[in-house]
DNA sequence: GCATTATGTAACTTATATGTTACATTGATA
DNA sequence: TATCAATGTAACATATAAGTTACATAATGC
């Protein structure tokens, strides 16, 4: 699962754990999502995207892959 | 989870059993997601996403909620 | 009426997202 | 060099997304 949740953060000037703080999860699952080694609910998806001022196309599309 | 897959699936003229086989899940899982009542995976909102030819925002987006 | 299709949902199981605790590494900085 | 902050990750526990099976209802067509 690809995304651009680092950039986004880092654009912010966020560590890992403030983010998690902002979207209420823990600071490791902030950080598998950025390593792509999770798939995130579309819930937190959401929280992500409010935290950054970012859309989901924004931080979480991607085309799809054959 | 409020969203808009009924809409974009009915608009496509797919069934719910359509749209499960098409993104690789039951078709109780489309009618829990339709519903609000489940909180799907990106993955899976990716996967509706290319079946309905929408993107994240237009099927999944919502403004935060205070 | 009787079948068939589409949909809602309930009980239970399985897979996995997420939490908890802990330790290691890297980079900056005093 | 020695902290310390930021990050990666591993083992295990918990919550819940998703599957399986099954049943019910509404709508449509025979």
């Amino acid at each position: 699962m690809e995304n651009k949740v680092k950039v986004a953060r880092v654009s912010y000037d966020l560590t890992q754990q403030e983010l998690a703080e902002r979207v209420g999860v823990t600071r490791q699952t902030i950080s598998l999502i950025e390593k792509g080694r999770y798939n995130p609910t579309l819930k937190l998806c959401l929280e992500i995207c409010y935290a950054v001022n970012k859309t989901l196309d924004e931080v979480f599309w991607q085309e799809r892959k054959e």
